[in-house]
RNA sequence: GCCCGGGUGGCGGAAUGGUAGACGCAGAGGUCUCAAACACCUCCGGUGCAAGCCGUGCGGGUUCGAGUCCCGCCCCGGGCACCA
C-alpha cells in the first residue's frame, strides 16, 4: 500500500473491530461504566449533516472514555412515530409502518459506514411492539398512581377536513390542506401530572451543575414561578352563580390603577353569557378562531366586547370597573381573569387605549415623574418608585416592596391572599392519529374508563388501515375497537386516541440499558447504567423534551422502574447547534410557498432558480429541516471522501454548541491533511538529529495535554486546531526514526476518537501494538510541559509598543528594571517617571505615563 | 408578543478582563516539473512610503487595560406546550 485510501481501509477496520466485539457495551461491576447517548432520530430515510455532526461527537466521547478505561454503553435507536409517515401514506400511498421500517433500514446503512462505536445489540424502534407494550404498561402503572386523568382542552379544528391540526399543520390561521379557518375546539383528552412537580422540577435544576446555564434558565421561566395576590371581584349585575369573579395578578400593587377587569373567551362567565347573547356568541367565535400556540394568541389583534357587568372595587364599594371579555387573556393561566392596569402593562395600556378606557397612573420615575400616554412605565422590580395614593401608606418604595406590603394587606383585611403559581400546563398526550403508541384504556358503558389487562399488551396497532380521507383511521375501523370490558367482560370500545411521542422519547434512555426486558427497565442493568452520563442534542430540544423526561423519570422512580438516584437522569447535557442552510422556495397557485431542496436549485450570483429556469426566492438561513427541504446529503461527501473525512470536517471548523451553516468547500483540504498524516508515517526516515528529540517529545506531550483538554471541554474544533499544530510540528522536525515513530503513535492515538480509521491505519505503520482503538489513552508528563522563557508584552498606555523575554518566575521588580530599560518605553517616558507600572505575572506589562 | 442565545478578516473561527485574528479554508507570490497535478516555502484585517492611525453589529459607561463587564439599541437564529 502506498497511499491513503479509505474506501479500502475504512470498511477493514469496521470489521476488525466488529471481530474484536469493541463496542459491545459490557456489565462490568469491576470497572466504571459511562453511558454517552446521543439524542436517537426521526427515521426520515434520509441521515443528514446535523445527524453526522451529533453522532460524531457521541462517538469522540464514547471513544475516549473507552481509552481511558471504562466500560462504556453508547447505543442507538429510532424515535419512530409521528406525522411524517402518515403524511407519506396520504400523500404517496403506502402504510406508515412499512415507510418506516424502510426508513429505518435505510438510514441504518447510511449510519454504519460512519464507523460510529455504536452497541448496535441494543437497537430498538419506539414503534416496535416490544417498545410500545411496556410504555402501555406503565401508563397503566402512572394510572394506578394518579399520576393520568381527563380534561377538555382545546386543539386546532379544521371544520372543513373535520380533523384536529398539529400547530404545524395551521398556516396563518388556515388549515394546510383545506385552506379553511381553524378554530380552536374543546376535546376530553389524557394528561399527565406534571404540574404536580413543577415545584420539584424547578428546584432540581440547581443540582444539574453540567447542564447549559441557559437551559436551566429556560426551563425555570417555562415552569414560571410566580407570586401573587388571588382576590374575588363582587359583581353587579352578573348571571346566577357567578357573584364573584376570582383574579389573580403579580402585581397587586397597581390595584388603585385598575380600569376595566378581563376574562378570557373561555371563561365559563364567558360561556354562561354566551348562550343567552347571539352577538356575544358571534364575538366569541370570532376569538376563536386561529390556532392554539402561545404565539397565535399574543399576537392576533387585541379584542374585546363589554360585557355590561360591573365589579365592585374591593378598596372602594362605590368605584364600580367594567367587565370585559378579552381574546389576549389564556384561561390556561392563573383564574382565566385579570384587571387590567393600563399604566404599567403594555397589553393593557393597547387595549385601553383601543376601547377608551381610563389609564391611571400608580407610580412615577423619581427621575422625571411623567405621566403615561403610549408607552406603559415598567420599571424593574428592584427600583424604586413614587407612589401615588397607595392604600398601604407607601411613599417611595421598589415594586417588589409593594406587592409583599399590598400582599399582607390584603390578607390582614381579609379580601385576598398570597398565592404561588406556576405557567407549567399538565402534559396532554392525547394525539388523534393513528401512528403512535395507542393508550390502552378501554371505555365500558357500565364500569367506565377501565385500563385495559397488562396480560393483553401490547395493544397492537391494526394494520389494515387506510388514509385516504383525514382523521383518524382507527376511529373508523370496524372491529379493532370493539373488545370485551377487562372488568366485567361485556361489550366495550378501546381509546382510540394514542400518545404524544414526546412519550416515547421520554424514557428510551431508560429502555437501552435492557432493551429486550419483559417489564420496562430490568433492575440490575438499570443500576448498573444509570444515570446518562452524558447526553448530546440540539438546543431545540431544551424545554420539552428534556422537561418531560425529567417528568418521566420522577413517575417512573413512583412506580418502580427506575431508582431513585435516577431521578435526573441527565448527569451532564451539551446542546449541539443546529445546522442551518438557506431556503428555497417558488410560489403555488394559492400564493402559498413551495419549498424546494438545495439539490434542485442552481445558485447564481444574482438569484436562484430551478434547473427548469424558474426563479426561486431565497428565504432565511434556518435549522435544516423536512418540512422546508432545506437538508443536505451526506452520503455524497462519505462515498466520495470516506467517513473519517466527514468526521473529521463536522468536527475541526465550528464550535460544537453554535449553529454551523454548511457549506461544500472545504472536504477536499480535510482528505488532504488525512493523506498529509498518512504519508508522514509511511515515510519516516532512519537516521535523524538526536539533538531534534527533545523538541518533538515536548511537542507531543504539549498535544496530549491540549487535545485531552479539548475532547473533556466539549471543544473538539480545538482539539483539531491543536493536532494540526503537533502534525506541524511533526513535519518540520528532524528527530530521530525511533522518536517519530513513538511521536505518530501519539498523533494516532489523540486523532483515533475523530478519524478511528485512518487512526488504526497509521498506528500499525508506526509500530503499535493491537488496535489503537483498545490502547490506553496517553497521559502527559507534566515536566514536558514546563517553559523556562516567557515573553511579556508591553503596553504603554494600553497600547502594545514592545515586548521582552523572561525567565518564567522572575519577580516583578526584576521585570520593572527591564521594562524601564527598554528603548521603546524610555522613549516614550522621555526621562519622566511612570505614573503607574502594572506588572501582571507571566502576562503583561502596562507603563501608565 | 414573551423566554433564551448569537453577531470578531473574503469565509469557518481563536482569545482565565491582559499581544485581537491561534488553527483551517479561500486568495497571492515562489520552489520543484518540459508542462501540469502533487508536495514544499513565503505573504495574507483596513489604511499609509513609513512612523503610525483605525478595527470585534451600533451608541454610551466602568477599568491602567474591554471582543470579554455594565446600560441602551439594531440585526439574525431557537423555543412558545399537536414538527420531532
Amino acid at each position: 500500500m502506498s497511499r491513503y485510501d479509505p474506501a479500502v481501509i475504512e470498511p477493514e477496520w469496521q470489521k476488525a473491530w466488529e471481530k474484536a466485539g469493541c463496542f459491545t457495551a459490557r456489565h462490568d461491576p469491576a470497572r466504571p461504566k459511562y453511558y454517552v447517548l446521543e439524542m436517537f432520530p426521526y427515521p426520515s430515510g434520509r441521515i443528514h449533516i446535523g445527524h453526522v455532526r451529533n453522532y460524531t461527537m457521541g462517538d469522540v466521547v464514547a471513544r475516549y472514555k473507552s481509552s481511558c478505561g471504562y466500560s462504556v454503553l453508547h447505543p442507538m435507536g429510532w424515535d419512530a412515530f409521528g406525522m411524517p409517515a402518515e403524511n407519506a401514506a396520504m400523500e404517496r400511498g403506502g402504510h406508515p409502518k412499512d415507510w418506516t421500517y424502510g426508513n429505518i433500514a435505510d438510514m441504518r446503512a447510511q449510519m454504519k459506514p460512519l464507523g460510529l462505536s455504536i452497541d448496535w445489540g441494543r437497537e430498538f424502534a419506539t414503534c416496535d411492539p416490544e417498545y410500545y407494550g411496556q410504555q402501555q404498561a406503565m401508563f397503566i402503572d402512572m394510572m394506578e398512581k394518579g399520576l393520568v386523568y381527563r380534561k377538555n382542552a382545546v386543539v386546532n379544528w379544521d371544520p372543513v377536513d373535520m380533523t384536529v391540526l398539529a400547530n404545524e399543520q395551521v398556516i396563518d390561521g388556515k388549515g394546510w390542506r383545506s385552506g379553511a379557518d381553524v378554530e380552536r375546539r374543546e376535546l376530553t383528552q389524557w394528561f399527565f401530572r406534571i404540574s404536580d412537580f413543577s415545584e420539584e422540577l424547578l428546584d432540581a435544576l440547581d443540582g444539574l451543575k453540567d447542564w447549559p446555564e441557559k437551559v436551566r434558565l429556560m426551563q425555570a421561566n417555562w415552569i414560571g414561578k410566580s407570586r401573587g395576590l388571588q382576590f374575588a371581584f363582587d359583581t353587579i349585575g352578573a348571571p346566577d352563580g357567578f357573584g364573584k369573579i376570582e383574579v389573580y395578578t403579580t402585581r397587586p400593587d397597581t390595584l388603585m390603577g385598575a380600569s376595566f377587569v378581563g376574562i378570557s373567551p373561555d371563561h365559563p362567565l364567558a360561556k354562561a353569557l354566551e348562550a343567552k347573547d347571539p352577538d356575544l356568541a358571534a364575538f366569541l367565535a370570532e376569538c376563536r378562531k386561529g390556532g392554539t400556540t402561545e404565539e397565535a394568541i399574543e399576537t392576533a389583534e387585541k379584542l374585546g366586547r363589554d360585557t355590561g357587568i360591573r365589579v365592585k372595587h374591593p378598596l372602594d364599594p362605590t368605584w364600580e370597573l367594567p367587565v370585559w371579555i378579552a381574546n389576549f387573556i389564556l384561561m390556561d393561566y392563573g383564574t382565566g381573569a385579570i384587571f387590567g392596569s393600563a399604566a404599567h402593562d403594555q397589553r393593557d395600556l393597547d387595549f385601553a387605549r383601543k376601547y377608551d378606557l381610563p389609564v391611571i397612573d400608580t407610580f412615577l420615575s423619581l427621575d422625571g415623574p411623567t405621566p403615561v400616554v403610549d408607552k406603559a412605565f415598567l420599571p424593574p422590580k428592584s427600583e424604586k418608585v413614587k407612589w401615588i395614593n397607595h392604600f398601604a401608606g407607601l411613599d417611595v418604595a421598589t415594586g417588589d416592596e409593594a406587592i409583599e406590603a399590598t400582599i399582607d394587606f390584603a390578607e390582614k383585611q381579609g379580601w385576598g391572599q398570597g398565592v404561588t403559581k406556576f405557567r407549567l400546563r399538565d402534559w396532554g398526550v392525547s394525539r388523534q392519529r393513528y401512528w403512535g403508541c395507542p393508550i390502552p384504556v378501554v371505555h365500558c358503558a357500565t364500569c367506565g374508563v377501565v385500563p385495559e389487562k397488562k396480560a393483553n399488551l401490547p395493544v397492537e396497532l391494526p394494520y389494515d388501515v387506510s388514509f385516504d380521507q383525514p382523521g383518524n383511521p382507527l376511529d373508523r375501523h370496524p372491529t379493532w375497537r370493539n373488545v370485551p370490558c377487562p372488568n366485567c367482560g361485556a361489550p366495550a370500545k378501546r381509546e382510540t386516541d394514542t400518545m404524544d411521542t414526546f412519550v416515547d422519547s421520554s424514557w428510551y434512555f431508560a429502555r437501552f440499558t435492557a432493551p429486550h426486558a419483559k417489564t420496562p427497565t430490568d433492575k440490575a442493568e438499570v443500576d448498573y447504567w444509570m444515570n446518562v452520563d452524558q447526553y448530546i442534542g440540539g438546543i431545540e430540544h431544551a424545554i420539552l423534551h428534556l422537561l418531560y423526561s425529567r417528568f418521566f423519570a420522577r413517575a417512573m422512580q413512583i412506580c418502580g422502574h427506575l431508582p431513585k438516584k435516577a431521578i435526573e437522569p441527565f448527569n451532564a447535557l451539551f446542546t449541539q447547534g443546529m445546522v442551518t442552510h438557506e431556503t428555497y422556495a417558488t410560489r403555488g397557485k394559492d400564493g402559498r410557498p413551495v419549498w424546494h431542496t438545495p439539490d434542485d436549485v442552481i445558485r447564481t450570483s444574482e438569484g436562484a432558480t430551478l434547473k427548469d429556469g424558474t426563479p426561486v426566492e431565497i428565504g432565511p438561513v434556518i435549522k435544516m429541516s423536512k418540512s422546508k427541504k432545506n437538508v443536505v446529503d451526506p452520503m455524497d461527501i462519505i462515498a466520495r471522501y470516506g467517513a473519517d473525512t466527514a468526521r473529521w470536517f463536522v468536527m475541526s471548523d465550528s464550535p460544537p454548541e453554535r449553529d454551523v451553516e454548511w457549506t461544500a468547500a472545504g472536504a477536499d483540504a480535510t482528505q488532504k491533511h488525512l493523506a498529509r498524516v498518512w504519508r508522514l508515517a509511511s515515510e519516516i526516515a532512519e537516521g535523524g538529529d538526536p539533538a531534534q528529540d527533545l523538541a518533538l517529545v515536548k511537542a507531543a506531550h504539549r498535544a496530549i495535554a491540549d487535545v485531552t483538554a479539548g475532547i473533556e471541554g466539549f471543544a473538539f474544533n480545538k482539539a483539531v486546531a491543536k493536532l494540526y499544530e503537533f502534525t506541524n510540528s511533526f513535519a518540520k522536525s528532524g528527530a530521530t526514526a525511533e522518536t517519530k515513530r513513538a511521536a505518530m503513535r501519539i498523533l494516532a492515538q489523540l486523532m483515533s476518537p475523530m478519524v478511528p480509521h485512518l487512526a488504526e491505519d497509521v498506528w500499525k505503520i508506526a509500530g503499535g501494538e493491537g488496535l489503537v482503538v483498545t490502547a490506553p489513552w496517553p497521559k502527559a508528563d507534566p515536566a514536558m510541559l514546563a517553559e523556562d522563557n516567557v515573553t511579556l508584552p508591553i503596553q504603554i498606555n494600553g497600547k502594545r509598543r514592545a515586548e521582552i523575554s523572561v525567565p518564567k518566575d522572575m519577580p516583578a521588580s526584576e521585570v520593572e528594571k527591564i521594562v524601564l530599560a527598554d528603548e521603546a518605553v524610555a522613549k516614550a517616558l522621555a526621562g519622566a517617571a511612570p505614573k503607574k507600572l502594572i506588572v501582571v505575572p507571566g502576562r503583561i506589562v502596562n507603563v501608565v505615563l
